[in-house]
DNA sequence: TATAATATGACTAAGTTAATCATATTAGTC
DNA sequence: GACTAATATGATTAACTTAGTCATATTATA
């Protein structure tokens, strides 16, 4: 029932290229300006990237100049994607593990069909938003802080 | 987004306490029979139990004779409450931890309503089920199953 | 008093998390 | 073409969490 900070870094700069996306859906983000977003340690940021990269969320443009940027558009990116890229499947079992043979009669474990109610719920909110949703939902919070600020 | 085995045994001790709660309140269950019903290590269980015991879900009797039993009816007890007691919260906000300021600025930190709507969801299925439920259900998987059997 | 049980704290091995370090590669710029 | 600014990638590591074990104390009953 945790997310890690791994997760947590992946699902900001995927919101961070999602924003830049919408101005320009081809500018290429370095990923110092990611680091600066989001505040995280460049070095981690970079393997987080990379897996990223190599799932087909983002794309990579190498040497100078290079940088990130989304593969395809935030509306076709749900978060629920990322989230189990980085953190595995979202149904929270033990007995799936390895080494692990779970209750002695499979069928009368109720514990497991708890568990499939549990990741319904959660599919039911990361499998509906999409980095487009997460941009909006974004752009209407600064604007309505800067409110905030002004008065 | 995952229960431990500490959580996965805490529920199975609870849940045959609650089975043994229906045919006789009164009755007190040795450790080594929660054991035999889940398949746990015994003195990990041990642990599980003295927290469930010092959280009030459980009481225990010294010496020969001794054991464990529910300190509330089954009906009483949601299987949230557990979880929460051994998995800690169950908003999967990594933010919140010490040490991490977190956003810059927390008012347009969108993912903090996005772990909310999570909690949420999963709180819908575990705050409503109890102890009583899983009974109910434990024992039409086993009347189901054994229909299997004898056909 | 012997025994069967839980109570409790200390300890530990293995795995995971959250990084860092070192180095290679690539693509522009001068 | 050399230099430089960037990502790519694998290896390594410190800290933490998990899932236990070990040793011992305490208690209640027979
Ligand atoms: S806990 Fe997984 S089969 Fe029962
Ligand atoms: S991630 Fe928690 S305040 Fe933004």
């Amino acid at each position: 029932m945790k997310i890690t900070y791994k997760g947590d870094y992946a699902l900001k700069a995927m919101l961070e290229l999602a924003l830049r996306y919408e101005e320009n859906s081809d500018s290429i983000i370095p990923i110092n300006e990611i680091v600066k977003f989001g505040d995280m340690p460049k070095k981690f940021l970079e393997q987080i990237l990379l897996t990223l990269v190599r799932a087909g969320f983002v794309k990579s443009k190498r040497g100078s100049g290079g940088g990130f940027y989304l593969a395809r558009s935030p509306k076709d990116i749900t978060i629920g994607e990322v989230i189990r890229l980085i953190e595995g499947p979202i149904e929270p079992i033990a007995c799936v593990k390895e080494g692990y043979h779970g209750c002695a009669d499979v069928r009368t474990c109720i514990l497991r069909n708890v568990w499939q109610e549990v990741a319904q719920g959660i599919s039911v909110v990361v499998d509906t938003i999409t980095f487009q949703d997460l941009v909006g939902r974004y752009k209407a919070k600064t604007r309505s802080s800067s409110y905030e600020y002004i008065i």
